[in-house]
DNA sequence: CTGAAAGCGCTTACAG
DNA sequence: CTGAAAGCGCTTACAG
């Protein structure tokens, strides 16, 4: 390639890359010999020799879930963009996480990491930090990462006191399980935002209206069948996210009763799906929040510095049909007779 | 790390690859040592060295859908086991599609590419052959390519005879769209079924029960809007996908009528919530397409050898709520008295 | 079983 | 604006 355009491959090399210290027709010449020979640089050789990857990775704990998917979209929109790779690590499982930290086949391969909303332990953040490579981390706010977010406390609260203005007592609540950290506050907070509503509506929280539901449909579809078969059968319920909703919802229908005839029902997430199944939700810029993590990541690349402020996008409240408020003569009284206690 | 050890670069080269060529104390040695500094083997060095990039790239139209992300998913499990990074590529449009052939940035760059159910031209299918690299393709089977597919006559035929048996006759169709490819034969041998059921059971094609969906929920929603708007209600609808099923239950129940009172609706794909919606529809094994693509690239990669013939895996009908035996007295009559025809 | 040496194909000061 | 040369950190015949 360089002889054949008679100048040195580090010429062609400068040229290729559109540095601004080769002649214009210097860099036009090469350019056309290299699509006449159908020449590219090769990666590896580039990477090593000057030490940059192009390449980003993200760490995710499904790629199969919608809200994953939206944000992977978004993420390799703008990698592909700006010429960055994008290689993907699925870490579904506990010990599939162990063994990727422990072999930590990130080492000298990549420029950047994208680790999205999934449970971190301390040790784990240390060793991403040991990479000594702009760290990015989606859903939640660690130091060491640059981070976007939303505000999960605000937006569940505006699911609950949408509820509650609905004039709901009995509301129950469909939780995010998984292990705490510090890289995953998501159930936590929203969580919180479910007790502080009751509380500030004069509601007392009880225990037996609550369950988890780790986040997937089969998993909401449970834990609203125990819900179901308690002492007190709710007239509403908050789940933290679309997906758990959606399996409640199919929960309640099998067990005789309607949406929102019988029970209001209220996600999270803004899924897809969620105006087919007209189901009341709290949006959040999902696609949006990948392009912004990639985003920074490729902006610390380039101008080097310190990672960014967290960034918190917003939430809204989109009500469908699957909230109504509460009926005048409520079926209280459930399973022989034990009465809805208040 | 060498030197450390006391021993060549070749023999930590060699050790740190398990090659069978080094004694086992000296091994052992490396390994501890190696563990120690935290050394590993920088990739890009390795890869310029062997010529091999221990990548796989994946290429696919859309990873925000169901089916794609379990084929993703599906294939990273494979890959990441058997230590192969994987290099994602989301083409959404064509512009992004012409844009990446024509800069083809898998050049040197990878070991092997599957494609995933997408459209590619001779030309673009010609481009990836040039890479000299193994080719796998989920999806269709063309010339080249490692294959991995089901039979989409064959699944497509099931749901419509279904639908024939239940004594349905004005049944619609809402195909999925896109440009005819020879990668992407989905949408014609499903639309094929759809006409050779129609006709051995001596029911006249009527293209005005057609409709283009292009795969997605709005999609789908869009064609049954179409269809409910034409002179012929169809008691039936056989939808190419689940997620445009889920579209047209949308539009169904909009216009105030029942799946599947009013018209009984069929799916493709068994989506994770075609359960929820109580949706008929042909389950296929989507991770497991996903699991063999890549288990033939890599052993074509290890082994060596030519492309194994297509693999074809199993449909299966999944009968749920949303179909039901065509009622005696159907609503044939529409749109202000006109009569549906036959 | 192990080492010395060449070579993979770039990039980057350095010099002009 | 361009080139000569060193060097990035491995792998791989080749030799022993």
């Amino acid at each position: 390639m360089a002889n054949r355009a008679g100048v040195s491959t580090a010429t062609v090399s400068r040229a290729l890359r559109g540095l601004p210290s080769v002649a214009e027709g210097t860099r036009l010449r090469i350019v056309r010999i290299a699509r006449e020979l159908d020449y590219t640089i090769t990666p590896s050789a580039s990477r090593l020799a000057s030490g940059r990857t192009q390449t980003i990775a993200v760490v995710a704990p499904y790629v199969n879930r919608w809200f994953f998917g939206q944000l992977i979209v978004g993420i390799e929109e703008v990698l592909r963009a700006k010429g960055f790779d994008l290689l993907l690590y699925n870490l579904a499982d506990a010990v599939s996480r162990d063994r990727f930290f422990e072999a930590m086949p990130l080492r000298r391969r990549v420029d950047g990491v994208a680790v999205l909303s999934m449970p971190l332990s301390e040790e784990q953040a240390a060793t991403l930090s040991g990479l000594g490579v702009p760290l990015g981390l989606v859903g939640a706010e660690v130091d060491g990462f640059a981070c976007v977010r939303i505000d999960d406390v605000a937006g569940a609260t505006s699911a609950m006191r949408h509820l509650v203005m609905l004039g709901h007592r009995d509301i129950a609540h469909i939780c995010g399980g998984g292990p705490v950290a510090h890289s995953f506050t998501t159930p936590r907070d929203r969580s919180r935002a479910y007790r502080e509503v009751l509380h500030e509506a004069g509601i007392g929280y009880r225990p037996e209206l609550e369950a988890v539901g780790d986040y997937t449909v089969a998993g909401g579809e449970r834990a609203m069948s125990t819900l179901l078969s308690g002492a007190t059968r709710p007239t509403a319920v908050f789940a933290q996210s679309d997906e758990m909703a959606f399996g409640a919802l199919q929960a309640i229908r099998r067990s005789g009763l309607r949406v929102p005839d019988d029970i209001s029902l209220v996600g999270f997430d803004n899924h897809e799906l969620a105006d087919v199944l007209e189901l009341t939700t709290v949006e959040q810029p999902v696609a949006e929040q990948g392009n912004l993590i990639a985003q920074i990541l490729v902006d610390l690349l380039e101008s080097g510095g310190e990672p960014p402020p967290t960034m918190t996008l917003p939430t809204r409240l989109v009500v469908r049909g699957s909230t109504r408020p509460v009926q005048a003569t409520p079926h209280q009284t459930v399973n022989g007779g034990r009465t809805g206690s208040d």
